[in-house]
DNA sequence: CTCTCCCGCCACCCG
DNA sequence: CGGGTGGCGGGAGAG
């Protein structure tokens, strides 16, 4: 006892100590590190304690007096290697991760800190109360969520491991070296092995498959999901809930699956996992839980699911009778899956609003496609979005949310104008846009796509970016979805529109669109879009804060974005898959913060003279990459006469608003557009809020096929896409007054994508983070000139080369964006080699 | 208050 | 039987 309070007294006395404890910020990051060391070394490995200090604590002081630390907390300390926590450390690094932990911290810096920080908050609780509170405080819960412990998790393994290798994953290392108990691994686990990312070799032994896989997985998945009718399921189900009478009918579950079939799912086939026999137990619950939920997603048209609705759903078939008193239980389950699943950036969060409020769900924003193809195609049309103007009452708003995520908006900068806060964040949808939905879906369906995604385009293309499958999934491609436009897109819209809608919007905006548009002409936001973005926690939980991050991300996967060449025609669908590909890698390249920041700090230096958004990420790239110099950014040039068809970002891309060069469309260019939408197209990046300033057109375009026509949005702009125009979907597009072009103008003619994507370039984060550019930078605002123009010559660059796998994860560095694209593709090349990429910093750890 | 979802008890099973 | 697994739900953090 006394010792104890003797050591108290010491550690009071101690200054050290407790300044740490006290200090955060940047600080912080030594402090946390030297606590932990000063843990580690002091203390034994715990193991896995992870957090039950309080009886250490007591211990500890004693023990040292100095440092009273307690390791427990920290993870886990597990001092087992070293190397255990660089990589740790390094999970935390990434940016994703980070950007939860600290979301609005801007980046730091450092990587490592946060988890210091963490660490230390942790630990802290240590000493004194003081510092407990401090630390508490922080770490919170949400350090110890689901999600950030997947990302974490993840962070270790490549998404895509060379060739087969397998990794194999102890358990138990990993709980050590994440600091959690095992139960929790079991729980990411579960749900990884569900989709085949991971197989049980052995007792405590997984091993780790990837990402390469999971096309096919979600093939199977989608295909045992249309076997059990769970579309319809769903929509008896949303049925009743808009329309108490009949539910009945909702609910029997389709007929044709039997229960068991759960278990089938596992078993695909799946060729990396070899496992899964073992399963043993029961395979119960989180596992066949998972890929019902994931089933769900695939076959529903809006790719968004209700969780009240996919509980309903996972009751019913497993059990007979509903159990009322399961439902709690089930969407706990849920959420724990759901973490998981955002984490592998297969879905985000997003909440339906209908009549009655807002439903919690998640929208799937992995790849729409898994046909092996790849190609992928926007889908303009798609946006079609809904009007969401006022989706106040009714918000029609539909909201479907974004593929992507956007990133958010603001994040670039926080100032930015627009915040985009809204942006990627959620969508709402109304019970009405639902239904809404539901009709332009079905004949949406009647699209192509086989896979059935149809996802949005975007989210293709998010996905895409992102890295994940690194495959190219192509798209749905023609199929349009419906899916409103990202908030960008809106904010686009509004901007350029202005007039349009905006005002709806409101809440509406339809969610995320809707509400960026306005957002970002009108500064206030809806509540709804804060929310919206508060919610998505996904990408890393959180999404705002993040939102620098999430720029980073964004960035880097936007390198994806696109630019993609453009096609006219059709050929979208031949090229296209190039673009994607080019986008793909564009982020690869970027990967790296260091690069991107250094270039990015290039850019912004021009860019930000304008101002332009473009500086973020134009600038960016021009520098990098390609362009030319010639370029002026801004001014664009020639091209002014671009237009550029909004796209809704791609998932990864926040903040990124992807604008198709309307060159290629066909009153530009003439150039015919295909029939589809096509889309091969090449496209743009552009932080959101550039957008903002230039106006929007609505055209035809790409979609091609109608050409003229189109759709329905013109005006509109933001608002409302129509839906049912959407199959052929207008297309926004934006006039070339605004838009600048950097670089890319000068682009050579080589590839347009490049160029485009040059100008594209996103680089923003890194400039942002820097600081250099800021958000808020004027840039934004100032102009339209940002676009880049892409110029897309008619030409259609193809980009073949590109491939990109762009695997990427995540959790990018922030940084590299920017160039991305471009670079990437020529850059690609390296890119690919290295695969770490994505992770760089992780792959460090996680190679191993 | 509601939404989330962490935490960990304890049962199930395998070896 | 012991220990790995993992269902399950209380209860609390966050909003």
């Amino acid at each position: 006892m006394e010792v104890n309070c003797l050591t108290l007294k010491d550690l009071i006395s101690r200054p050290p100590r407790l300044d740490f404890a006290i200090e955060d910020g940047e600080n912080a990051q030594k402090e946390n590190i030297f606590v932990d060391l000063s843990r580690m070394a002091p203390k034994t490995p715990i193991k896995n304690e992870p957090i039950d200090l309080s009886k250490q604590k007591i211990f500890t002081p004693e023990r040292n007096p100095i440092t009273p630390v307690k390791l427990v907390d920290r993870q886990q300390v597990e001092p087992w290697t070293p190397t255990a926590n660089l990589k740790i450390l390094i999970s935390a690094a990434s940016p994703d991760i980070r950007d939860r932990e600290k979301k609005k911290e801007l980046f730091r810096p450092i990587e490592n800190k946060d988890d210091v920080f963490t660490d230390s908050m942790q630990l802290d609780a240590v000493d004194d109360s003081a510092v407990d509170e401090f630390e508490k405080q922080r770490p919170s819960r949400k350090q110890k969520s689901l999600g950030l412990l997947c990302q974490k998790f993840l962070a270790r393994y490549p998404s895509y491991p060379l060739s087969t290798e397998k990794t194999t994953i102890s358990l138990d290392e990993v709980a050590v070296s994440l600091g959690v108990e095992r139960r929790r691994i079991y729980d990411i686990v579960n749900v990884l092995e569900s989709l085949h990312l991971v197989s049980r070799v052995a007792k405590n032994q997984y091993s780790w498959h990837g990402r390469h896989s999971l096309p096919k997985t979600l093939r199977n998945l989608q295909r045992l999901g249309e076997k059990q009718k769970y579309e319809e399921q769903m929509a008896h189900l949303q049925q009743k809930e808009l329309n108490p009478i009949d539910h009945k009918s909702g609910e029997r579950r389709r007929d044709g699956c039997p229960d068991s079939q759960d278990p089938q799912l596992l078993d695909f086939p799946e060729p990396d996992c070899p496992s899964s026999s073992a399963n043993s137990r029961k395979d119960k619950s989180l596992k066949i839980m998972s890929q019902k939920f994931v089933m769900l997603f695939l076959v529903s048209k809006t790719k968004i699911v209700t969780l009240d609705v996919a509980a309903k759903i996972l009751i019913e078939e497993s059990q007979d009778i509903p159990d009322h008193s399961k439902f709690k239980t089930k969407v706990r389950r849920l959420y724990d899956i759901a973490n998981v699943l955002t984490s592998l950036m297969l879905i985000k969060k997003v909440h339906v609003t209908e009549d009655r409020g807002r439903k919690p769900a998640f929208k799937w924003i992995g790849p729409v496609d898994f046909s092996s193809t790849g190609v992928y195609s926007l889908e303009i049309g798609s946006l079609a979005a809904v009007s969401r103007q006022k989706m106040e009452d009714n918000s029609e708003t539909v909201a479907f949310a974004s593929q992507n995520m956007m990133p958010l908006p603001s994040s670039l900068d926080p100032a930015a104008p627009l915040p985009s806060p809204s942006v990627d964040s959620e969508y709402r949808v109304s019970p009405l846009c639902h239904q809404v939905l539901s009709a332009a879906q079905t004949d949406l369906k009647a699209l192509p796509a086989q896979n059935g995604l149809n996802g949005q385009g975007g989210i293709s293309l998010a996905s895409m970016a992102l890295d994940v499958e690194h495959q190219p999934q192509p798209l749905a491609a023609a199929q349009p979805l419906l899916y409103v436009p990202p908030a960008p897109l809106f904010m686009l819209c509004g901007g350029l529109q202005e007039g349009l809608s905006p005002g709806s919007g409101s809440g509406s905006g339809s969610v995320g669109g809707g509400s960026e548009v306005t957002a970002a002409e009108q500064p206030p936001m809806p509540s709804g879009q804060k929310r919206l973005s508060k919610e998505r926690r996904l990408q890393e939980e959180e999404e705002e804060e993040p939102a620098t991050k999430r720029q980073c991300r964004d960035h880097e996967d936007g390198p994806l974005s696109l630019v993609m060449p453009k096609k006219p025609s059709d050929s979208a669908d031949i090229a296209s898959p190039k673009t994607s590909e080019n986008r793909a890698s564009a982020p690869h390249e970027d990967t790296h913060m260091n690069g991107q920041l250094s270039a990015a700090k290039a850019v912004s230096g021009k860019a930000t003279t304008n101002g332009f958004v473009s500086s973020e990420w134009g600038n960016p790239c021009s520098n990098t990459e390609i362009e030319k110099p010639s370029e002026e950014n801004e001014s664009t040039k020639g091209p002014s006469p671009l237009q550029y068809l909004y796209v809704q970002p791609p998932a990864g891309l926040n903040g990124l608003s992807v604008l198709l060069p309307s060159s290629q469309s066909p009153h530009a260019v003439g150039l015919p557009v295909g029939p589809l939408p096509s889309l091969s197209i090449q496209y743009m990046v552009l932080p959101s809020p550039t957008l903002s300033g230039f106006p929007v057109l609505c055209s035809p375009t790409m979609p091609g096929p109608v050409s003229s026509a189109p759709s329905p949005l013109p005006n509109v702009g933001p608002v409302n896409f129509g839906l049912p125009g959407l199959g052929s979907t207008a297309h926004l597009l934006i006039g070339p007054a605004a838009m600048v072009n950097p670089k890319s103008s000068t682009l050579p003619s080589t590839d347009p994508q490049l160029q485009g994507p040059c100008s594209l370039h996103l680089s923003p984060v890194m400039s942002r983070s820097h600081g250099s550019v800021q958000p808020g930078s004027p840039a934004y605002g100032s102009l339209p000139a940002a676009t880049v123009k892409l110029q897309q010559s008619p030409v259609p660059v193809t980009p073949k080369s590109i491939r990109c796998t762009h695997q990427e994860t995540f959790f990018k560095t922030p940084g590299s964006l920017g160039d991305p694209v471009l670079r990437r593709k020529e850059r690609n090349q390296s890119r690919s080699s290295s695969s770490a990429q994505r992770r760089l910093e992780i792959s460090s750890g996680g190679t191993d």
